[in-house]
RNA sequence: UCCAAGGUAGCUCAAUGGUGGAGCACUCGGCUGUUAACCGAUAGGUUGUGGGUUCGAGCCCCACCCUUGGAG
């Protein structure tokens, strides 16, 4: 069987586990290590299509729970589908409504059969399903689809982690019984575990004997102390083959990324850096910018002087903040689309630097300039 | 000139005669498979002025100043 989405490993660095590779999906090529931008509602917030493909975004990420919701997912299949719909005709990857078992806490109730979910929208009763969300997914025709699987919490102790991964698991393979077209969408597995790393091998094991296009790390950067999540990730990984691509998720302050990277992950998505550009924070070559803050009042240069992108070419420091301050909408603009540019530019650096066996030294350079996270 | 209603944080306003608060603004912090153009924190006051009553006054009394509306 031909899967909808393959993975070729180009290049591997010689000092460290980062590698440069390609996903191949049905709506052209993604280089990797790749970031992803989300576009949760079906669009990037404060961002359009065409500033995304000249920003250089491959792929984008989308959510079942939340096009189900609003519109719905078969007005969506109506409209030809979710790449139709949002006109975006590069690849996408659908998260399958399992992080929002988790940052729904309240709204939500576990079960063996799925989750029943109270609309954050208008408080009406909801059921998701592995099987439901599989139907969804295939109903968005988005080229990745992930597993429904329960993100557990941090701190949650091991006996509740074992329960909830082994479910994971058995909702993983429930996905895979109901997904219909394997070479129209590709459905990629999630390892849980929480922080034990007993736990994350049982996990890895389970759903790498399913043999999926592609694996996820998923219950990771969810409030666990930096450490702690780079020494369970360092084991996560090499639980994971080596011909597949791997999936880090949630994943988007840019040490994590290189630190990610190192270990041979070749998939990020984050909703942090279009986040906090509407709430006032930039990324910059020179490190955080809060552009918010009244020490940019006066200082007309621009937001990164080494930035290329639209907003750094024409605008400065003093007006962006000026348009923060004024709740003004292009605010949220500018800042959402410097701070896509910026990210995905410096998976580009990695990526070449890792074709240049300069991996190391790009890091050292980055870290250098960047500054304190 | 008279009548009325008012003067409390930068702004708009709360506060039985009993420890003067809120929202917004300001300043700062946080945000990691989006419940998030969001959340949190700090700061900010001789309660228009001067007297009086009272154990105690933003609140009651007197005078004055100022604002708004009305009448002439």
């Amino acid at each position: 069987m031909k899967h909808a989405v393959t993975y070729e490993l180009i290049k591997m660095d010689k000092e460290t586990g980062a590698r440069r590779g390609r996903l191949h999906t049905p709506h052209g090529a993604v280089e990797t290590p790749v970031f992803m931008p989300v576009g949760t509602a079906g669009t990037v917030k404060a961002v359009k299509p065409e500033s995304l493909k000249e920003i250089g975004a491959q792929i984008l990420l989308s959510n079942t729970y939340h096009l189900y919701l609003r519109p719905g997912h078969e007005l969506i299949r109506e409209a030809g589908g979710l790449h139709r719909f949002m006109n975006w005709d590069r690849a996408i990857l659908t998260d399958s409504g399992g992080f929002q078992v988790f940052s729904l806490g309240d709204l939500r109730k576990i079960t063996e059969e799925g989750v029943r979910f109270r609309s954050h929208i208008d408080g009406s009763g909801h059921m998701l399903t592995p099987e439901r969300s599989v139907e969804i997914q295939q109903a968005l025709g988005s080229d990745i689809m992930m597993a429904f699987d329960e993100c557990a919490p941090y701190p949650a102790d091991r006996h509740y982690v074992r329960q909830s991964l082994e479910r994971t698991t058995r909702w993983l393979h429930r996905c895979k019984a109901a997904h219909e077209n394997p070479e129209a969408q590709s459905l990629f597995g999630i390892m849980q575990g929480g922080m034990y790393r007993d736990l994350r091998a049982e996990s890895a094991k389970a759903i790498v004997d399913l043999d999926l296009p592609g694996y996820a790390i998923g219950g990771l950067s969810v409030g666990e102390p930096k450490e702690l999540m780079l020494e369970v990730l360092d084991g996560c990984v090499a639980l994971l083959p080596t011909d597949k691509p791997r999936y880090l998720m949630g994943v988007g302050t840019p040490d994590y990324l290189f630190e990610g990277v190192e270990r041979g992950v070749d998939m990020f998505d984050c909703v942090l850096p279009t986040r906090i550009a509407r709430n006032g924070t930039a990324m910059t070559s020179g490190g955080k910018v809060v552009i918010r803050n009244a020490r940019y009042q006066r200082d007309f240069s621009p937001l990164d002087p080494h930035c290329d992108c639209y907003t750094c070419k024409n605008y400065s420091r003093a007006y962006l903040r000026h348009l923060f301050k004024a709740n003004e909408i292009l605010s949220a603009m500018l800042l959402s689309e410097h701070n896509l540019h910026f990210l995905t530019k410096m998976m580009e650096n990695i990526r070449k630097a890792i074709e240049e066996d300069r991996f190391s030294q790009y890091k050292r350079d980055f870290y250098n300039a960047y500054g304190p996270f």
